[in-house]
DNA sequence: GATACCAAATTGGGATACCAAGATGGTGCC
DNA sequence: GGCACCATCTTGGTATCCCAATTTGGTATC
């Protein structure tokens, strides 16, 4: 494999596993020598996540981006309009056998399941969903919201009440998609998106001193 | 200013000018030497060219995106998700007088002003529109969504008549959005993009033929 | 002790040299 | 004459070098 793909990877990976911190500085040649590539794959990956959101400019320099809370409030409007109108395109599809796969992911969890299992699932639980409308625009929108909302909901997994919460609510969501009942859906789906919007900016604003300790940075709404 | 964002633009406005046509093959050394560049800034361009969807790798090596016609029915179920929700947003604004700012750019084309005016006008407004919402993430995704339309768009300025009806609907839609009547300017824009989108996919049908022997890459729906 | 200023190191941006893989074209054999 | 094969050229990917700007640390002065 080329490396540059391997250094945005495993860039990537760092940072949505906040082991390298929001609001760390980040230099060309750190992440050079941390990797064993050179400047250029290391340039491309720096690119690419700037496009995600992931990492951004600090004047000259690199910065790991904060964990915003304006942001994560106007992603979750964003999200209500690309999931519900992706989930509608959903409804209307004659064959929706498609949800019985993501039930069975939904159900891979247990007691025994590992939070970063559940982490991923929750948000892939959302990315499939999206991905079954079959636009590419409206999956790739909802793909790129939760990949900035990552760092943000390592919060919520370690609530187990949130968790057994937003599992039940993805349960509903898709029991509505497979009756094909739209209106129904979207209204679980919205109820859902905001309601976790809330959990997630509560805690985050509760624990805001507790992250900053950690060297995370966290910007106000 | 950095020679970088200076071969990105001009880069950019030579794909979305169609000075080079969709489906022509770029190198690198090549877009070099046309703008005195040297290799990391025309690197740097193409990267970013290739997440607005404007370049495509063709296995080794660049290519301008083709005009793609099943991309334009996906792009505007996209549109009409996310500018009907930036819209919803701005009618809920208790100051929409921004919209007369808005009223006024439609205003400065008349019979005189050259087509690319026109053309970028009709983009500017519904980019304009989304900005009013203050959502970012709708903003970006609108902005987004018209970019990749862009080179597609020159066919319908080139129609008289359907310019004339853009630019009816797009007073329709500011003047319900004005009294800040969400439902009625949503739905005048659902049609005013679903109309667009079929005004665009025909012409570009009909006129395939032509542009194919243009040399442009035009791949059916 | 504080502050202003200067030298040196660090950093990102740009340029260039090098490499391996793929495209190309020409040549020789059948 | 056609086809297969090999030399060559082109191309994107990578590594390295250079530079200007900004940061930094220390020192000298007040």
């Amino acid at each position: 494999m080329s490396q540059m793909q391997s250094v945005e990877k495993q860039l990537r990976q760092m940072i949505l596993g906040l082991e390298i911190g929001p609001g760390e500085k980040l230099t060309e040649r750190w992440i050079e020598s941390r990797f064993g590539a050179s400047r250029t794959p290391v340039r491309a990956a720096l690119l690419r996540l700037e496009t995600e959101g992931l990492v951004g400019r600090d004047g000259r320099g690199w910065t790991v981006s904060p964990i915003n809370l304006a942001e994560l409030e106007q992603i979750a409007v964003y999200r209500d309009a690309v999931e519900v109108a992706a989930l509608r395109l959903t409804c209307s599809l004659a064959d929706r056998s498609a949800v019985d796969v993501i039930e069975a992911m939904l159900e891979s969890c247990d007691n025994d399941t590992p939070r970063e299992e559940w982490h991923r699932v929750g948000m892939d639980f959302h990315i499939e969903l999206a991905r079954l409308s079959g636009n590419e625009f409206l999956f790739r929108a909802v793909r790129d919201a939760m990949t900035r909302l990552s760092r943000a909901r390592w919060l919520e997994v370690r609530d187990e009440a949130a968790l057994a919460r937003a599992w039940a609510e993805h349960r509903a969501i898709l029991a509505a998609t497979r009756l094909g009942d739209a209106d129904e859906a979207a209204r679980l789906l919205s109820v859902h998106i905001v309601g976790s919007r809330d959990r997630l900016v509560t805690s985050l604003a509760n624990d805001r001193r507790g992250l900053r300790a950690r060297g995370f940075a966290v910007v106000a709404a």
